[in-house]
DNA sequence: CTTTTGATAGTAACCGGAAACTACCCTATG
DNA sequence: CATAGGGTAGTTTCCGGTTACTATCAAAAG
């Protein structure tokens, strides 16, 4: 841990992007919360005020946050989609990529529930709340794809069924946030999404 | 909102249950972390060194909030199973009483996510945990009966449907708390439901 | 190739405020 | 009048944010 007295006098970029690198990682350890300014700066081996020659604000650092994540998201996710062979195939793949992301980086969902974003910062919430309906219309479109290709019931719901897909996934990942150490999110994940499947198959196809 | 200026005096008993009372209403509206002693003290016309009075701690507010939410949502709960007329009409019953008890207490979902659950009290995590864990169970339970009954498909994963049932309640909560004011509990929860249902189904009841 | 200089990352000390908890006193009520 | 519930007025700690100063670096100037 003593690597750094010479650490010091980086870029100005470069110093954000460590900002947000090492703010998500506390954010992990901690609680979204409960990590300060001076815990940032302090893992970065730099004092608290320099925190403030980067960012005007803390919220400014949580929207960052959120902004490093959501572009790291929709490009694993599109990625994923993009190799499916059929629309039900790219789900599936959207599916547990989105799961395998949540999983490396256990500060996203205590982002999505903290107190900081329901309550404090309306401009966090703003963009969180694009990102779930962009994310939302995107499963959506997947399903009435797969509906039109006779591949989903024809009489399926499919914005109702993202709505569930999307609960699916903020559910396991809630449930497994709670129950750390006794469940594991993607053993979960795997017996559960089967069973959402069996809801949207066409009768046929079973 | 003036209405008690001689509003002093409570008996000990009644005045831990008013303190539970008020501080699930803030939280409701503040968000579980920004709830402060002194809040609960102006909500009572009460000044805050009064509330130590009753409670050793802060987080021992929190622990009796939640055995208080214990205590109702089991009782709401398990009257609606009983008034089922078989299982998967218990499931329902079950299902739509929760998303009522929960819409009706804001604070609980809130309660649920809060870091102050998740890192700072171990007690109050141990609890949540027994809750949840019992209520998977109930569930599991009901659609065991309802596989037995040929109500539900015989190769039905029970314990993962009853995970993914948990999951739409908490995923449905998530959202339309992030989404407040352009989705509403209830009508989504409405919705949802019957695709959650085509999924544990058995083939020939459709 | 060296020196100067201007921009800026970083430091240290501080501020205002808020929150949990406490010590001590008061007073209404039975 | 005794006592339990309540009030007053702190203390301590911590956190976000500011400010005045310093160290470093790169490029222009010589």
């Amino acid at each position: 841990m003593s690597s750094e007295p010479v650490r010091k006098r980086l870029g100005a970029n470069e110093r954000r992007e460590e900002i947000v690198r090492v703010t998500l990682d506390l954010a992990a350890r901690q609680g979204v919360d409960d990590v300060t300014t001076q815990d940032m700066a302090q893992a970065m081996g730099v004092t608290q005020g320099a925190v403030f020659r980067h960012f005007p604000s803390k919220d400014a650092i949580w929207l960052a946050v959120m902004q490093w994540v959501r572009d790291r998201l929709m490009a694993v996710l599109g990625r994923a989609a993009a190799e499916g062979r059929d629309p039900l195939d790219a789900l599936q793949r959207v599916f547990f990529a989105h799961i395998d992301f949540i999983a490396g980086k256990p500060a996203i969902p205590r982002l999505l529930m903290s107190e900081h974003l329901h309550a404090r910062s309306p401009l966090l919430r703003k963009l969180v709340t694009e990102i779930l309906l962009g994310f939302e219309a995107k499963i959506a479109g997947l399903l009435e794809d797969a509906r039109k290709q006779g591949l989903a019931r024809g009489d399926l719901d499919t914005q109702a069924a993202a709505t569930l897909y999307l609960g699916m996934v903020q559910g396991l990942v809630l449930q497994t946030s709670i129950l750390r150490g006794q469940r594991e999110l993607r053993s979960e994940a795997a017996r559960t999404f089967p069973i959402f499947l069996q809801a949207i198959r066409a009768p046929s196809d079973r």
